[in-house]
DNA sequence: GTTTTGTCTGAAAGAAACCTGAGAGTTAGT
DNA sequence: ACTAACTCTCAGGTTTCTTTCAGACAAAAC
């Protein structure tokens, strides 16, 4: 199996490494470009699987470089990345076939879900499954969904994108510094107190339904999900 | 299979020779720089597959090396150093991919372990395995966890690296001097009693559980952790 | 057998890490 | 415009960990 190619279009080389070195990590074939004409260039030469491209290019808009795309025949589905107030008008429009759309300041954690999520629906075969299903704890991507031990539980966006990070690296020890820089919103500057307020949340919520104790504090660590007992 | 390279960047000298002195000798091939242009300079000479890098230099910061790095296609994952106080404020979107950060002062077998860590993590197939195996004892890096003969035991943080750095060693007899040196902060200086105290605590709390006494007294010498009886 | 030396361990002070409730400020929904 | 829900901060309370120390104990030396 192949990686899934990923080329990210951004003009601010800070999102585009942060991108590039998270996507990366993931397990993406990256490819990068600064604007929509190299951003044109690179996706006839490389054929990316998913495009992840901002909205506001200096050398043009979404809008231009979707056109040419597709009138390059391109059909990869598209991630735009869209500054918080140039939303609603900018976007309404873009987001047809499997495209999708996603506000800065994002979560890494996000990203990474969206693609799946777009590659799920775009029938990619090499896509991660819709449901994660890890021991008592059960989410449903599709859905937005969380159940454990069957009974569904109302998670709240932040608890859910926590919870869902915890999940995904179970048995495995997440340092709340860790958790803050994949859940949190990359421009998030509070302290890692927020975490543990947030699992405080979290095991007020999900700790009542299961017989144990879901989220283990490894003091001087971190925190871990863990699978089975 | 040739070494794996590591490129310590920090301006103390002290600082750079004990880490240099100490992962020479677990096995890695070093390299120092004193600065972030020399470090910059270093990496693209001899491109190393770890970078230690200290947050705070002379000349510019731990964001800024880093982007200097990555944008001149270094992908090589960094383990930042970094003084307590200056955590939260600093530290936000650095442990992204497969780096990580690390307080100062710091144990050298700490820095070890999480380098090893990092390695596993990305993939860099000359890495230790996640779990050490040793005889009636097993510890999960992952998860932080031990266990003996099979049943799981609650260590504090000193004592779970007390633990870690007698088994890597299994079968070798440590002095308290050496135990103080790699499982301490390397700034400690209380004497080596607290070694016996720490001993005396995992005792305590592994011996009941296993037929024979694991960490045995080689009295005028030191300890000796033996694998098998 | 007694002394000396080295080791073990319990107690206790103090520090650090963590948990959680309350509240201010914000956003989203009706 | 009002209400509800959510995010984030903070501080008090609690638990756990670290470190020191002194006396008990054990082994070696004489």
């Amino acid at each position: 199996m192949t990686k899934t190619r990923v080329l990210i279009v951004d003009d601010e080389p800070n999102i585009r490494d942060l991108l590039a070195t998270s996507l990366r990590f993931a397990g993406f074939d990256i490819q990068t470009a600064a604007n929509g004409t190299s951003a044109v260039a690179a996706v006839t030469a490389s054929e990316p699987d998913i495009i992840l491209l901002d909205v506001m290019l200096p050398d043009m808009n979404g809008f231009s470089v979707t056109k040419k795309l597709r009138s390059a025949g391109i059909q990869a589905p598209i991630l735009f990345l869209t500054a918080r107030d140039e939303v609603e008008d900018k976007i309404t429009g873009l987001t047809v076939g499997g495209d999708d759309y996603l506000t800065k300041p994002f979560s890494l954690d996000e990203v990474v879900a969206r693609i799946q999520a777009i590659l799920r629906r775009t029938k990619s075969s090499d896509a991660e499954p819709a449901v994660i299903d890890a021991g008592p704890v059960v989410i449903n991507q599709d859905a937005h969904e969380v159940s454990v031990e069957g009974t569904l539980v109302d998670l709240s966006p932040t608890e859910y994108k926590l919870l869902r990070f915890l999940v995904m690296n179970a048995d495995r020890v997440l340092t709340k510094a860790q958790i803050l820089d994949h859940v949190w919103e990359y421009d998030f500057n509070g302290d890692m107190g927020i975490v543990e307020s947030y699992v405080s949340y979290l095991r007020k919520k999900i700790d009542p339904i299961s017989s144990r104790s879901l989220i283990q504090t490894k003091r001087g660590v971190g925190y871990i999900y863990k699978k089975n007992d």
